[in-house]
Parts: C-alpha cells; structure tokens; sequence
DNA sequence: TGTACATCAGTGAACGCGCGTTCACTGATGTAC
DNA sequence: TGTACATCAGTGAACGCGCGTTCACTGATGTAC
C-alpha cells in the first residue's frame, strides 16, 4: 500500500491516535510497542515517522486525545440534568461501575495512567498533558457541587474525585475478587448519600 | 565474589528481595530489569537464577515484603492510640502526606502498584499477593471506624481507602503542579473533619 | 587440628527476542503543461 | 482532457541496544576423614 492518498494519510493520523489512546490505556506506555501502534490501523511501522516525530509524542497526542474524549463526556452528562446535585449524581452513576472498570481502552484516562505519568520524566510532555486534562475534569466537577463556600466546594471535588479515581483504579487491581465490587459499591454509596437536606435520597429511574 | 558463605548468601537473597521492593515500587515492574535488581545488592545479573525460579516470583516476593513492612506500620501506628477516632487519624496524618507521595520506594504499595497489578494476568501471583496486602490494610483501617453497624464501618472503610490512595496516588501524578498538595490537603482535611459528635475538633499535637 | 575434596554461590559470555529508530526503495497520487 | 514527471505515504530490511534466561566456569566454603 505505498502513497495513500492526502485523506487517507490524514485519517491514518487520526486513526493510529485513537487506537493508541485505547491500547495505552489498556496495556500501559510501556506495554505497546510502535510496531503495535501502526499495526492497530493496518500499517507497517516503518512508515510511523513519517506520523509522529517520536513514540513520546504519539502518547501526549494519545493522552490529549483520550481526555477530550472524557471531557466531552463529562459535559454532556452534567448537561443533560437539571440540578448541580443531578449533574454530580449523574458524574458518580456513569463513573463507578463494573462497565468502567472493565474497559479500561475506553474509560477515563484518569485511574488508567496514573501510574505511567507518575514514572515520566518531570518536564515530559505527556505529564503536562495528563495534569491539564484532570483540572478540566475537576472544573466540571465543581460546577455539580452544591456548597456555597467556593473553598468548600473545591476541597469537596478534589476528595470526591481522589475516591471515584481511586475505586477504579482498585477495583480493577483486585478484580476477581469480591472486594473489587465491594469497592465499587461502597463509594457509589457514599458519593450518593444525601446528607445535604435539599438534596432528596429518592431512587430516581435512569436509562432514559 | 565466587561462593559466599550460607549466612552471606541468604543476606544476599534478602536484600535482592528488600531492595526490588522499593525499585519496583519507583519504577514499576517493567521499569527494572534482573540485572538493576541483582546489581542493587552488589551482585552480578548471572547468579540470579541460584536465588529466584523466574523474575516473576521475585516480583511476587518482593511485593509481599513491602506489603508486611506496610502492614506492620499501620498496626504499630493505630496501636499507638487509645482510640478508634484516635488510631484513624494517626494512619490518615501519616499516609496523605507529601513526604509518602515523594517516597514510592519506602511507602505503601497500594498505590505505587496498582497498574502495575492491574495489567498482570488473571492468576498470577502479583496479584494475589497484592489483593492479601489490600485485604489486610483494610482490616487494619476498619478497626479504626467508630460507626457500630458492622456493615457501614466496612462500606465507609473501603471509600476511604480508596480516597486516600487516590489522592496519593494523584498527587504523584500531578506533582510539580500545587495541584498535587491540593489533592493531599483536600483528602486529609476530609477525612479528619469530624462529623460524629464524639470525636473532638481539637487540634492536637502530634510529633511526640 | 589438618588435609583432601566435593559442593555450590557467584561470574560473565552467550542465546534468541523485541524494542525504537533509520533508510533505501516502491509505486500510486498529485501537479504542471 | 491527456501526458510526463515529481512527490511522498507506506514498505520491509537493518541498526544498536537491553531484555530474561542459560550455562560453562571459578574458587572459597563446608565436609569427611
């Protein structure tokens, strides 16, 4: 297949950055190689310079790009609900689940590179990448806190996501188990109790 | 160094074992070969298979002697109170804490090993070894809950085990940024603000 | 306590393999007339 | 619209390197007398 033409090449691009994005995060930076990488969208890796100046640089497009994805999804979810306190329900229901956690290729990059970013570099590109897609989850998760206090509300995010991360990450480290269900279900719980008193602890139908 | 003596030989042994656990916890699994692990304790890479079947089962063993060292801390510490309320913040003040995000080597393996696990097959022993280490912190951290119904000390266990190695976890990921301190200080205020009536807001001090 | 020798902890070269990266090459695409 | 040719997306062999693992070898340790 030599010279594909301007549009295939360009979806090729797009093609080998997307399927990056699910690999990485399944697998890990260092779990794929480039060969793999090219060959997740039909190529030979040979042509991959000629994409990417290095391997680094396809994960930071790989990482901006999985993050877009759950950016976007965090918005329309806040979106579609009427309340702060529905929105945030809304984050937590979608969030903590067994369908997260087993489809890691698809789910937030939050709880999936953790670990990767935390061995990069300190001036690698793929951390500052990784640090501005959290701040924009964070953002949209504050909107949906319903204390007054700005302060409060902040430190509330930061510890409500530091959980909703941290049960993901656990329960896919022990699944198998029972505790990785129990992990599940015991911070879903605990995200949704109301002990705020507007915010009513009535079972609501989801699933449209 | 041909034929060290029994007692040199099993040191040797032990302290391949001590010091894996802190580089693998740096670096990840695949981030340290046989030969950075052999050479850590002043040995060359060939005699390596005199001491470990595979670089696996070193894995396995090094990952259960980081977890009995954590274990071993977390008893020591709630031991040290008189309390419940008491021994829960003594292990919430030493565990979300800048110096534990700085130190992967030396700190808990839940955090620093989650992916690492998490990526491991199905029924291997890095897993199981890691699902134990969990389930025995947790056992630790649920003598500390002051709620009687054994059910909601085990569901508020579990969220917030998960805050806390989250945040840990997040912060080693974002450090650099204020954000990483953020995500400590949000946590530990969290987790030591005192909704229960009993347990005293007072600041009190600790350092001996 | 001394001597002779088997044992075996540790050495370092070698193995096959997969990695990220480079490069000469191919041939359809895109362009100039 | 057709022809001639330069461009360049993709190929596949090759590079140096480090990996986990194996193995013939060394020589002090440990043992039998």
């Amino acid at each position: 297949m030599p010279r594909a033409s301007k549009e295939q090449a360009e979806a090729h691009h797009r093609l080998v950055i997307e399927n990056s994005a699910k690999l990485i995060r399944e697998r890990g930076i260092d779990g794929v190689s480039v060969a793999d990488l090219m060959q997740s969208a039909g190529l030979t890796h040979g042509g991959f310079y000629g994409h990417f100046d290095s391997k680094e640089q396809l994960v930071a497009d790989a990482f901006l790009h999985a993050f877009q994805v759950s950016i976007e999804r965090w918005n329309h979810r806040v979106a579609g609900e009427l309340t702060a306190a529905d929105g945030f329900r809304a984050l937590v229901e979608a969030y903590v689940t067994a369908r997260n956690r087993d489809n890691p290729g698809t789910a937030c990059p939050a709880p999936a590179l953790m670990s990767d970013v935390a061995r990069e570099p300190a001036n690698s590109s793929v951390r500052a990448t990784y640090r501005d897609g959290i701040k924009q989850l964070l953002t949209i998760m504050q909107a949906t806190q319903v204390d007054e206090d700005p302060q409060v509300a902040r430190r509330h995010t930061l510890a409500q996501f530091a959980m909703m991360v941290g049960s993901v990450a656990l329960a896919r480290a022990t699944v198998g188990d029972p505790l990785s269900d129990e992990f599940l279900g015991s911070v879903r719980e605990t995200l949704l109790e109301t002990p705020k008193a507007h915010a009513t602890p009535v079972a609501r139908r989801r699933r449209h």
